[in-house]
RNA sequence: GCCCGGGUGGUGGAAUGGUAGACACGAAGGACUCAAAAUCCUUUGCUCGCAAGGGCGUGCGGGUUCGAAUCCCGCUCCGGGUACCA
């Protein structure tokens, strides 16, 4: 009998099965160990692509087996709902974008059913559902309220081509627009803020405790940017009241400064450019002196440079290379070194950069190389207060040294120079030490529709008020135009940007921004724990059973920014006492996959090289789809799909119908052999060992090379003569370790070996010690580090044994050159290697 | 420029100091078949040899070790991140 495997209607039978039964659903009064698998919400962008049928592969199989291990594993789905396209496609084709979000997220989730992945669906969550509409501005306002939340003016990423806001994430690296192309304008508008620069050093040192790839955590230590080192204030000539706030990590050549450099949009400049300078009853006010030399003329040659810096583009600001070389003007004003007490000439450049420090530097050419090029252009003098090792003919040197040309200093090692330098500063009151970051506040206004809207009324008596929770949520209206504008449909609308006051009752207006989608999915993972409250967005005692985030997986892409604002929000949230104390991180452990890539870019709707999963749903199924995935290597590689993707996926098919073949067709041994029924069950025993190790540390592709030869061990013993309680045994464990990895054919296997049996409640399999130590090892027997002679051997052959064992072989000794050893290395039973 | 990854057969990859190339894909040959599909069997790193067997081989050059794809030093090429952060 060989019955065929009708995958469409196996596949459908079981996904029915799961989602009815609702075995992969948890509660709360669970008694089970507990455990959260969670993948990175997606964004419906409609049916599945590959990369989601990785991600969800991987999140499928944790749950399945951890589930087989005995957990309660909590695995929710849900859609990060709110955001551009649709709003695009709503000016394009004028559908709603809730209409047009609806149907994208119908698609995604059959597809997501198609592939066999189970969740708890009663906890499915959209981003755009009023309810989470309510959640998340309850969250913003509580932020609001600890004054983590606040307004200010700030630029904004404008593309001219599409004639609207972007959001940072939206702006390539080379300052164009990601769907246009148009290069990105700068606008200054009044924005809304989350103050996550006040959880640096948390987000910084919170790193070190997760079990999280190098790689991401690297990332996130770079983009916080932490620096150490001094401010100091620099005297300017002539204006006794004046100095200029400098930030410098190398205090230690504070003698090596032979200029200094303030950004173009530092205040400085507006105080010297402006017209009141040079008016003679404020130069008497202020204590001005002759040595202050602004005059009207060069005023206007620094206004006309600070204009011509600010027409550039960002990519053109930050480009300087030897054809075009740093940029600055000499302002005609001079700083005090207070060190020397010596004047230096102060320029405007824009290689310093207002958002960064005081947006003023002390500029050492001799140690910094930035400086080296500056000085180089405008000929200005280079001291050297580090001396460079013997034949250094580079430009700044930045290594280490011994200090020269630095008076108290002389002598002594960079970080010793450091801190006597602060100290000195510090004694005499002229400077600080100080910690700065590049990490900058989350600017989160969004100038859209289709956002969550920001939670706030202003109002002229009363100022800035967030609106009451019983008024909440504070929904958008449908009837708005979409239009190609770059306003907001929102700002535009006559109802909604009217307001009352919550504090006086009198007339008000409603904040029209939305807030960036981004902070939707910082705490989506929160609901989960507790998707049936309707009181609150999550109570603490859900939290304590299920948070955190036991394995999080996801794309490599949101290393920085999701990942970073996801602990931002826990720990907030956490000080706010809405999260339990000792929750600070979301995610104990992550997992970032590959890249489906094709033709060398990532494969990706925009990029039109799609190869759609549901072709092959259609065609072998979703199980050797998904085995696929799995095969092509370690999880957390790249792949390039090439046409050998189609005959590799046909692969995986065959398999799974040669499982099939076997498993299903009864088998009566016509010659018992006992040496091959041994032989068989020593086989899969070391195959569980093997496979479940691997499953442990994420290596599936050798979960599945591992049951691909356990396959081809069965039908060898089947034709050999191995008895049938071997082959059974076999085969049930080949389909009990394949379960989490293909659960359709797995599950229909079971069902008809072991009467209607669910393979996925099955305990996993443990191998039998007793057998795993009767296994023969081969001993190899090396000369000189070379291979000659390998010998089946017990696990337990003594250095006596092997060495006779050795010498005895004819080939063995025909590599002795004198008959014997004059050193042997024992590893047994694996190795022995005889040294002439 | 700086910071990470990575370089193993025709291809995807395996091997975490101990048999390099597991497991697949592809290819070649064979069995079954009127034929095809499906299935099954054999071969498949390069090279010398009729064979037995030998030599070479994990990007390149050195080192450590009885033994290195694996550890260390220098170089090279490819991929990603980041970009004047003082």
């Amino acid at each position: 009998m060989t019955e065929v495997y009708n995958v469409q209607e196996v596949e459908r039978k079981w996904q029915r099965i799961w989602e009815e039964s609702g075995i992969y659903q948890v509660d709360d009064d669970d008694t089970r160990p507990r455990s959260y698998v969670l993948c990175m919400y997606p964004y419906p962008s409609g049916a599945a692509h590959q990369g989601h049928v990785k991600n969800y592969t991987f999140g499928d199989l944790n749950v399945r087996f951890r589930t087989m291990k005995g957990e309660a594993v909590l695995s929710p789905f849900g859609f990060d709902s709110f955001g551009l396209p649709a709003e695009n496609a709503a000016i394009r084709t004028k559908i709603h974008p809730r209409e047009y979000t609806d149907a994208r997220i119908d698609e995604l989730r059959s597809s997501v059913k198609r592939l066999g992945a189970v969740f708890d669906w009663r906890r499915e969550s959209k981003s755009h559902d009023p309810s989470m509409i309510k959640w998340s501005q309850i969250i913003f306002a509580r932020l609001y309220e600890a004054g983590l939340a606040y307004k200010a003016e700030a630029p904004v990423n404008w593309c001219p081509g599409c004639q609207t806001v972007l959001a940072n994430e939206q702006v390539n690296s080379d300052g164009t627009c990601d769907r246009s192309g148009d290069i990105v304008e700068r606008k200054n508008l009044s924005q809304w803020f989350f103050r996550i620069t006040s959880y640096a050093d948390d987000l910084l040192e919170g790193l070190d405790s997760l079990d999280w790839p190098e790689r991401v955590k690297t990332m996130q230590r770079n983009w916080i940017g932490r620096s150490v080192g001094a401010k100091m204030k620099l005297k300017v000539a002539g204006l006794s009241d004046y100095s200029i706030e400098v930030y410098t990590t190398r205090p230690d050549t504070s003698f090596g400064m032979t200029y200094a450099v303030i950004a173009p949009e530092h205040p400085f400049v507006e105080l010297i450019t402006s017209s009141k300078i040079q008016d003679e009853k404020w130069k008497i006010d202020n204590v001005v002196s002759p040595e202050f030399s602004v005059s009207e003329q060069n005023s206007r040659e620094i206004q006309d440079f600070v204009q011509s810096v600010k027409n550039l583009s960002d990519v053109d600001r930050v480009t300087t290379t030897s054809e075009r070389p740093k940029r600055g003007i000499f302002t005609r004003c001079s700083v005090m070194n207070p060190f020397t007490g010596k004047l230096v000439p102060l320029y405007i450049a824009d290689y310093v950069l207002m958002t960064y420090g005081t947006g003023a530097i002390m500029a050492v050419p001799g140690e910094d190389q930035r400086d080296y090029d500056f000085a180089k252009v405008f000929d200005l003098p280079i001291i050297r207060t580090v001396a460079p090792p013997e034949g250094f003919e580079g430009d700044a040197y930045t290594g280490s040294g011994e200090k020269i040309n630095s008076e108290f200093l002389n002598g002594l090692s960079i970080e010793e120079a450091k801190s006597k330098a602060i100290s000195w500063l510090q004694e005499r009151d002229l400077g600080v030490a100080s910690t700065q970051y590049r990490l900058r506040d989350w600017l989160i206004s969004r100038q859209r529709y289709w956002g969550c809207p920001i939670p706030i009324v202003y109002c002229d008596k009363c100022g800035t008020s967030t609106v009451p929770v019983d008024d909440l949520p504070v929904l958008a209206p449908d009837d708005v135009e979409f239009l190609p504008t770059g306003e907001s449909p929102l700002a535009r609308h006559a109802i909604f940007s009217k307001a009352v006051c919550p504090k006086c009752g009198g007339p008000a207006t409603r904040e029209t921004d939305t807030m960036d989608t981004f902070v939707d999915s910082s705490w989506y993972f929160l609901r989960f724990c507790d998707s049936f409250n309707s009181k609150e967005p999550f109570s603490l005692t859900a939290l304590e059973e299920w948070m955190p985030v036991d394995q999080y997986i996801g794309g490599i892409e949101h290393a920085i920014l999701h990942l970073m604002y996801a602990r931002f929000f826990t720990r907030a949230l956490s000080d706010l006492s809405l999260v339990p104390k000792s929750l600070k991180e979301p995610f104990a452990r992550l997992f970032t996959q590959g890249m489906i890539r094709m033709d060398g870019s990532k494969m990706s709707k925009s990029k039109g090289n799609l190869i759609s999963p549901e072709q092959y749903f259609d065609g072998v199924g979703a199980d050797a789809l998904r085995l696929f995935h799995l095969f092509i290597g370690p999880p957390g590689d790249d792949f390039d799909w090439t046409g050998q993707a189609d005959e590799m996926i046909e692969g995986c098919s065959r398999f799974l119908k040669r499982v099939y073949r076997v498993a299903v067709n009864e088998y009566v041994p016509t010659k018992v052999q006992d040496s091959e029924s041994k032989l068989l069950r020593e086989f899969t025993h070391r195959i569980i060992e093997k496979a479940t190790i691997d499953y442990e540390r994420w290596s599936y592709n050798t979960v599945v090379s591992g049951a691909m030869s356990l396959c081809n061990q069965i039908y060898k013993g089947i034709s050999n003569g191995a008895d049938s309680s071997s082959v059974d045994e076999a085969i049930d464990i080949l389909i009990k370790l394949l379960a989490p990895m293909t659960p359709h054919i797995c599950a229909e296997l079971w069902s008809i070996r072991h009467d209607g049996e669910i393979v996925h409640l099955q305990k996993w399999p443990t191998p039998d010690q007793a057998l795993l130590s009767s296994v023969k090892e081969t001993l190899v027997v090396q000369v000189a580090g070379k291979v000659r002679e390998k010998f089946e051997v017990d696990g337990s052959i003594t250095e006596q044994e092997a060495l006779a064992l050795s010498m005895g072989s004819q080939k063995v000794l025909s590599f002795l050159a004198n008959g014997s050893a004059s050193r042997v290395v024992y590893r047994l039973p694996k190795l022995i290697n005889l040294i002439p």
